[in-house]
DNA sequence: TGAATATTTAGATATTTGTCTAAATACCTA
DNA sequence: TAGGTATTTAGACAAATATCTAAATATTCA
């Protein structure tokens, strides 16, 4: 769970989320969607891969990324247990 | 929403709140609960008072914090909002 | 095969973070 | 008012983080 907290803990990796969820993406389109370098990107994403948030797949040349959003469970059940 | 995801990404930090879930307590009594320094505890309560998860109220000598949740709705609507 | 495209890896750097000790501040009570 | 207790502030330091450019790797296709 620590490494999905940490995962969050980043404007950026938040926003790839959110690109996520409309439609799975490439590396390429997602880096497309921000001013900062691919490789950057490419160190977000493996961060997100880490914490499970994304899972990828290669398809020929693209590597395709996808959101995973079971780990989510586990902060959601610890934030609302916190709450209650 | 920043700064609470900032807060929450560190294990004492996550640690505290569960304590103050249970009662409130001084900054002394929290930091007696770990192996960390004063001076470092009293840190991560400014954290968690930054983001407005804990509130603080001076009693005499000492400091009482107290767990605030509310904050965490947001957090709680971002994640559903990804996963649905 | 060789050039073009997509992505990651390597290595560097500046910033942020978590921790510490020492000192300062605030409050209580004898 | 002076000494003791509680807490925070200041300043230092090592480790982690986000970013970059350059290079390496993988894949496609002419």
């Amino acid at each position: 769970m620590n490494k999905v907290f940490r995962a969050l803990n980043d404007q950026t990796r938040r926003e790839i989320l959110k690109l996520l969820k409309e439609k799975d993406l490439s590396a390429g389109e997602i880096a497309e969607a921000f001013q900062i370098s691919k490789p950057s990107i490419s160190h977000h994403l493996d961060i997100l891969s880490q914490a499970d948030l994304v899972t990828s797949e290669k398809k020929g040349q693209f590597v395709i990324y996808s959101l995973n959003t079971t780990v989510l469970d586990d902060i959601l059940e610890w934030i609302i247990t916190l709450k209650t």
